[in-house]
DNA sequence: ATTATCTATAGATCTATAGATAATGC
DNA sequence: ATTATCTATAGATCTATAGATAATGC
């Protein structure tokens, strides 16, 4: 997916001629995303997003239908990427035998912390749009869920394996509290430039609130790194 | 503050008449206030807000100069009030001989998670909107900043308590870890009305992120209680 | 006379569509 | 001929101001 429509192709050129490498829908997904962060949906025009691509408004409609369909396509590609990594990692370290549950849960962090970390634009910021909170934008929210679920489940087994029920346990808070604590790496990078200890003080702190100790949380880190490490050679 | 224009004053009436109690500020408030939450800042015109107070678009003008000025006025009264109240616990329980600090953190979450559970409209989902990152509005980013400072203090102590450093203590992350897990109660709304245990249950989780056990959690509850029991009588 | 509303509107957007045009590819 | 852009514009907003008006208070 991504750059389908090379450069070089026909049509008549642009005003402004087109140096990047990215096609078309690459450049206004960029433009769109750095202008949602700074901005919201509603306070971004069409024009702006244009205007940052280097086309006129109007040819914005050649490749996207409207507006929420740029934020759409955004969105489809964000929250997927780090819910399959750890999907992948939690179904290989389940055929591959028992495994520390706190190891799991801290490489589910580390993989999502850093993926958000990496994103240009800060695109994590989108989540926290009022927009997609309406129904146009339900697909999202249920991919969302997904990886609250799963940060649920990921935390109830690290709990269990640091030994016993920490919180009250009250429904699924335990993985709001998860994907909130990951989610931290959005609000710092408004601030200052992410840290490789980041994650890992961000994956220790989610370990402790399933009630695990120091020694517990040291053993977990190993364990996520070798998984991770696992990871990148099958 | 508040309602200080009353019912009956001067005034040509409004065609549908105002039957309520609220000032017409507050009434513009409120209207406000749940429609920034549920479509943001740009995804609001000036015109929804009359509408549903019940007013002319251009009466809002006599009251407010400006849409950002209505924006302006729902943030300064809701970052505000957490951290007065948090900080006038801190100097009572620094007045009073020495408190363990775990129950002075933990106190400090249940104010303040209390309080955004509390509020109409769900409004500490204004924090979130991208407009608030703009110059206009750093006076309350500075008072957001003053209570990541606040949480920064506390956590610090807390852990010091608990015993031994146990995030890398890069800076002051811990400061936003802390007060990140105190706004999942922001996202739980979303979802589904907040209960009292879920307020234990975040104050727990912080305590936990910094280091505290089981047993030092739960005196840190108790503690908590009584400081605020405390506050009530004084 | 004072006040809080109203009506009316100017001027600046903004989104989306229609249709023209400047390239390449065959 | 096909493609990706362009120009032009319709129609629907949206914010903010000007000035009128319907109450109450003195």
């Amino acid at each position: 997916m991504g750059d389908s429509g090379g450069r070089g192709r026909p049509g008549r050129p642009r005003r402004v001629p087109d140096t990047g490498t990215l096609s078309p829908r690459d450049q206004i997904l960029d433009a769109a995303a750095a202008l949602f962060v700074a901005h919201g949906f509603a306070g971004t025009s069409t024009r702006m997003i244009a205007e940052r691509v280097g086309i006129r408004q109007a040819s914005l409609y050649y490749h996207y239908a409207g507006k929420d369909d740029i934020l759409a396509d955004l969105l489809s590609s964000s929250v997927r990427p780090s819910l399959d990594r750890i999907r992948a990692l939690e179904d290989r370290s389940a055929a591959g035998g028992t495994i520390d549950g706190g190891a799991l849960l801290y490489a589910a962090v580390l993989i999502d912390v850093r993926t958000l970390a990496a994103t240009s634009h800060n695109v994590g910021t989108l989540y926290l749009l009022p927009e997609i909170q309406h129904e146009r934008f339900d697909a999202f929210r249920a991919e969302r869920e997904d990886l609250r679920v799963t940060y649920d489940r990921l935390g109830r087994a690290a709990s269990r394996a640091a030994g016993g029920a920490t919180l009250g346990e009250t429904d699924g808070l335990l993985g709001d509290l998860l994907i909130q604590l990951a989610e931290t790496v959005i609000q710092l990078r408004r601030t200052r430039e992410p840290r490789p200890e980041d994650a890992h003080a961000i994956a220790g702190a989610c370990l402790r609130i399933c009630g695990a100790e120091s020694a517990i949380v040291e053993r977990a880190r190993r364990g996520a790194i070798a998984l991770l490490e696992d990871a990148l050679v099958n």
